[in-house]
DNA sequence: AACAAGACTTGACTCATTCCAGAAAAGCCC
DNA sequence: GGGCTTTTCTGGAATGAGTCAAGTCTTGTT
């Protein structure tokens, strides 16, 4: 887990203005892989007392931008965010409890990265989501 | 495309009741693939005049239960409908416009459906998304 | 220490989606 | 076809994540 000092160099490396909020909220992502907006708001409030909804928005937003974050958003999930980026992992999510774990590249490097057919587009990044039950939820159902 | 008689059909043979908002929902669906819920409410009003969203929202909720029609949420953007089903297949999606094209899995039969570690998930389903930009885009960014 | 650019706060607002309760229609049995 | 049960539809109001805008405060720099 990065010492408060490791976030504040991580944030200068991506040249981002080192604030309070940026700070919590960098850590949050780290301590917390693929919490939801209200969890990180949540968490960034108990360690700095109030924090606007919109800092956390816009802190986000920025660190997302920069790259140090990344958000997923699985259809019928909140947004999203962890800090492993830029290694080309995926996502198994849980249909009844929308937890969500990491996968590494099942085929090796950028598997799906080429589509039989691309219909002219031009493709930067493959987006892999593993639908299915988590060991909790499958174990209630029996 | 199939006559409002092959709609009923479908409709019957997944043994839910007939009415005209569902015949024209699903009719809708079948003839814009990737449409978003509020192109298909003014589509399903242009064809039968007024009808609520709330029918709308609840005839495609009881279509996607029934596994007549596939819901898909691209992170931000809102939620599509498609009524191609059950041959896994994937999507690309425009990063600028958000448009939707549909590509045929890339490595054969379900493809992904084995990552390399499941951490105890039972694994049902692999969705691929494939971000980019598309062709009418990528013109306007030269 | 002071400046300019960039962040944060506040509070209102948007808009897809959902909830609710009553009215209407469809399917089914006779 | 008529009546009964069940499901669906309507209309309006509520929910809640996310956004916008104007003003104030910080950060990093000169």
């Amino acid at each position: 887990m990065p010492s408060s000092l490791d976030i504040e160099r991580i944030l200068r490396s991506a040249e981002l203005r080192v604030t309070r909020p940026r700070m919590a909220v960098l850590s949050a992502v780290h301590e917390h892989p693929h919490a939801d907006t209200n969890s990180l708001i949540d968490d960034v409030r108990r360690h700095l007392g109030e924090v606007s909804h919109q800092a956390v928005y816009d802190v986000l937003q920025a660190l997302t931008a920069a790259g140090l974050v990344r958000r997923i958003q699985p259809s019928g999930s909140l947004a999203r965010y962890e800090a492993r980026v830029a290694d080309n992992h995926h996502h198994i999510v849980c249909r009844s409890c929308g937890a969500v774990a990491d996968v590494d590249c099942s085929v090796g490097f950028a598997p799906c990265l080429t589509p039989s057919e691309a219909h002219g587009y031009a493709i930067d990044e493959a987006e892999v989501i593993y639908w299915g039950l988590c060991p909790t939820c499958s174990a209630h159902t029996h």
